[in-house]
DNA sequence: TATGAATGAGTCTTCATTCAT
DNA sequence: GATGAATGAAGACTCATTCAT
């Protein structure tokens, strides 16, 4: 079945078309990632991705289209490593401990956050650019869910289990977001080590915990594995 | 009693020298607090302050350190508001109820971080001085200390006087700081009416004082009370 | 009797050529008439006539010379359109009245220059374009004489025929063309009610005719006749 | 009467200002006398006037204003040189000729309409600023009254003579200047000699006066006057 | 020959900073 | 010190033209 004449030289086109318009979105997420907030410009851009400064302009409308587009690139990628990290099955088989799950899935988050945080410089100084993005990354595939809904899920089934006492998993879940999100503000003003971020990450996710536990001999237990 | 032109060259310099630096900081205080982030210009900092376009670099070395010492000065303005506003006695003489006092802390630290949030744009192009901005409102007399202090206070007092559990204070309001961020920065995205902001942060408030509270009859008071 | 592919190639592709050229001419001309000056791009061109960025430049040298073809080309349309009009005989079949014919010559004039007035703007830009294209109008199948002449035969042969003065038709006629070319100009700064430029030209018409006409009752009877 | 210590600098800059302003026009005037239409970049004007690339921005909102301003001021003096012309008393002391101090009219207001036209070039690129411009050469100091007005005057002055029929002088002047304009169109496309344009002219005029002049033997003197 | 993406010089415009007065 | 016009290096964006396929 061999391609009529025609459809190749489109097809050529058509594919070269989509190859450049990733190249430019690769060059601008490349940028983004690296550069904290410095303006980014067209031509760094372009020059990025080795070609010439207007091609940008036969692929977007605009050079905010593209820097929007590799924003929700990156994010996306974000997200993707998110996932691939917390659905990574535990290393150990022994049985998941409650707070031990969620500091994974908390660290998970918190870097999420973290990596996420300073693409909004790119996007601040334009109000319409800011909406247009934060729509974006609110969206299904992505948004907040992303993150929260593993974390619900768990405390959930932890509630149902009888592990903790009867409140809702999404208050709770919605207060661990939040304190995620101060820290990764305060990492990005004064990096902290690696070593700090996951020691405060997991006082957070203790102090939730036993205050969400229920008032039983278990709850001492938990207390006590945490601090072996 | 009129002094000589040449009386006191060196004071009356002096003294307009600080008074036109007042003057440029207050300008650009004005231009920082009106536009959410539309870049703002020497040139519109010298018109505001109605001197020329000069001036400023006869008090600042640059731009930035103009800026920066508007956007500092804000960020203390709201924080003397922030805290005017908190330090006023409850209008009502009955017996303060913890989740009433709780919430006008919350109102007011959100309405504090919805007015700081987006003088960030402002300093977002610049890492440095995105980093200089973020050392400067937290050093001691400003710093999030300023309204997590007030609400820890009020939590450990709570707690102490048998009306909360066992749980750390400084976790559970770093907890509540993590949500009042969170929706700040919506609000940011999608302007919420005052009503609904309250009535959010009031539910916050109550999950969190719920979950917190000593598992005895009374927390049922504090519930029903919530919802008369 | 279907034709091989590679019968006659040379004859097809010549076809297709002059095929491709006229749709290239037709585009760029429908774009000269809708656009009144904005800038035609040759991407815009392209996109009309639903064809390729790069054909342009295997029928013409230039964007000039496309341009030029479709100017010309509109033009000529322009021209046919005003000689149907003008030939197309007087609706009444009444004997033709001096002014009256007239009427509709210089109406018919008008039209012509309003409409091709505004093509100046696409050739203006470049000063050899513009001679180029006032030589290519100015040309036998075209040029002035296209309404100057019919002009001149009705003024003569009323002149012959002793309704008009000793007088040259031909600088009267001039005279008239002056005064439609001035109104066209009146009507492209600030367009007019139709009912306006034809009442004006009538004036305009009544006015040379009494002008010069023979000072006999005649010409009374000519001034009355177009007020009835 | 010494001026305040103060007063010296905001005039010197004022002054300056004015200065640098006029030095741009002056430029932009000359750039738009001397290129027929091909387009006038801001930085031509720039080099023209020895000033940097953005100080064009100091002093006009935008390029158009400039080449606005420009094209405005070189219509004024192009009326004054018209109006100097023509205030001119005749070399000759002989009593003035009626076809004689015409020809000296319509021979200005040639001049006037030929250095005129091609400025059109700049402008009809943009409909706005055509706009503007043929308003702003409308209004009272301008105006095609300037050359109408003086024919319209003699014209009148004639007939109320009794050198002309009875005729509107407002009418007359209006053929006049529509010949004119066909004229410096003709001229503007391919140049003619001045004696050409000089003899044309000449004829017009007599024709017109001609065609106006009662039927008497007088204006065979005319006729013949014209023609030693 | 048709395609249409790539090119890159060129356009207008902005704005932090300097410096003669 | 104050002035504010001049500077000129960027910046985003356009578009006629080319050329590999």
């Amino acid at each position: 079945m061999a391609e009529s004449p025609a459809a190749r030289p489109i097809g050529r086109h058509a594919a070269r078309a989509l190859e450049l318009r990733a190249q430019l979105v690769d060059a601008a997420e490349a940028l983004v990632a690296e550069r904290q907030s410095a303006a980014i410009t067209a031509r760094d851009i372009a020059r990025e991705a080795g070609v010439s400064d207007g091609v940008l302009y036969n692929h977007f409308a605009d050079k905010h289209e593209l820097v929007l587009a590799a924003l929700v690139r990156r994010f996306e990628r974000l997200v993707e490593a998110f996932q691939a990290e917390v659905s990574t099955p535990a290393p150990s088989p022994a049985p998941p401990r409650l707070d031990v799950d969620l500091d994974r899935l908390v660290s998970a988050s918190f870097r999420l956050h973290a990596a996420a945080l300073p693409m909004l410089a790119n996007v601040l100084s334009e109000p319409a650019l800011f909406q247009r993005f934060m729509v974006a990354i609110h969206r299904p595939p992505l948004g907040p869910r992303v993150f929260i809904d593993p974390i619900e899920a768990h405390l959930r089934s932890e509630r149902d289990a009888g592990r903790l006492g009867d409140v809702d998993p999404g208050a709770a879940s919605g207060l661990l977001v939040g304190s995620i999100l101060v820290l990764a503000l305060q990492d990005l003003v004064a990096p902290l080590p690696a070593e700090a971020i996951e020691a405060h990450l997991h006082e957070t996710v203790r102090a939730l915990v036993i205050g969400l536990a229920p008032r039983t001999p278990r709850s001492r237990a938990i207390d006590r594995g945490a601090t072996p």
